[in-house]
DNA sequence: AGTGCGGCCTGTCCGC
DNA sequence: TGCGGACAGGCCGCAC
């Protein structure tokens, strides 16, 4: 599932194939995803120049003189760059074919993600309008969290998985960081202690950074088929391993849900 | 305004 | 071996 390194690595892996290039035509064979894939899509974009490529949370933005595409990946999606001759397999759901030959490949068998076209100011998008500071920028610190989290009687691990707090922290990196940050995730986020505030964004910052550059080197070969992201696998202390031993003092690990989502800590760890 | 939750969707896994 | 059902997940959009 593309959490936000991923999404990061994906923009990278394609940034130099399409940036300034020409797209020639999109082939759109599903268009339900989210939100309908709409016809006007597809004509907008044709004979368009790629100015960027950006990313603001988990949106991808491909950046046109006459507009924006926003892509999301859900939780099912991939974006990659394919031949011509590459087979067209069952989820592969958009296509956007650039002159000079690639074609940017959308695929989501869950069809979680969406492909939209916004012609005014990206950022003002619905979408995009109330997300909270980018996790690796400095915008997102203590100060801020912790004067956005006062009063706050929900979950410490639900307001870090607000996209109105912080983008980009879904469930896996959220319990991540709550471990490493050895904070409870079932604490009010208004109750928590000055002090950990620090603590807690830099654990984040920390998490998310570790899997971009794991990402980073198993997703450089952007061609290559196989798909699966490397980072997936990578040392995940908390996240998935409920009723194992924790890493750091062999406790068995809790699991619990937290807003119909999976949630896993350590009760000697975790304070 | 803050909070909680239903719904979208399919691949994977489990038990029978 | 086949089959049904639970589960996973991001995140919008609604209800309270």
């Amino acid at each position: 599932m593309p959490e936000l390194p991923e999404v990061e690595t994906t923009r990278r892996g394609i940034e130099p194939h399409i940036l300034k290039h020409q797209i020639k035509a999109v082939q759109v064979r599903e268009s339900r995803l989210r939100w309908p894939v709409t016809p006007v899509l597809a004509n907008r974009l044709k004979g368009e120049v790629v100015s960027s490529v950006s990313r603001r949370g988990k949106y991808l933005l491909l950046e046109t003189a006459r507009g924006t595409l926003v892509i999301h990946l859900g939780m099912s999606g991939s974006l990659r760059l394919v031949t011509p001759d590459a087979t067209i397999n069952k989820h592969d759901h958009v296509d956007i074919v650039f002159s000079h030959g690639p074609i940017l490949r959308y695929t989501d068998p869950r069809r979680f993600g969406c492909v939209l076209w916004v012609e005014d100011n990206v950022f003002n998008h619905p979408l995009l309008r109330n997300l909270g500071p980018e996790p690796l920028s400095a915008e997102f610190n203590a100060e801020y969290l912790k004067a956005r989290a006062r009063g706050r009687k929900s979950a410490v691990k639900t307001f870090l998985m607000d996209s109105r707090t912080v983008v980009g922290v879904g469930n896996i990196y959220a319990n991540e960081a709550l471990f490493a940050a050895g904070i409870r995730p079932q604490g009010a986020a208004g109750r928590l202690a000055q002090g950990r505030f620090d603590t807690l964004v830099a654990a984040v910052k920390h998490v998310l950074q570790e899997a971009l550059m794991v990402g980073g080197t198993t997703l450089r070969d952007f061609t290559d088929s196989e798909g699966q992201p490397g980072y997936f696998s990578q040392s995940l202390r908390v996240y998935g391993r409920g009723g194992l031993a924790c890493l750091s003092c062999s406790e068995p690990l809790r699991e619990i849900r937290i807003g119909q989502r999976s949630t896993v800590f350590c009760r000697a760890c975790q304070r």
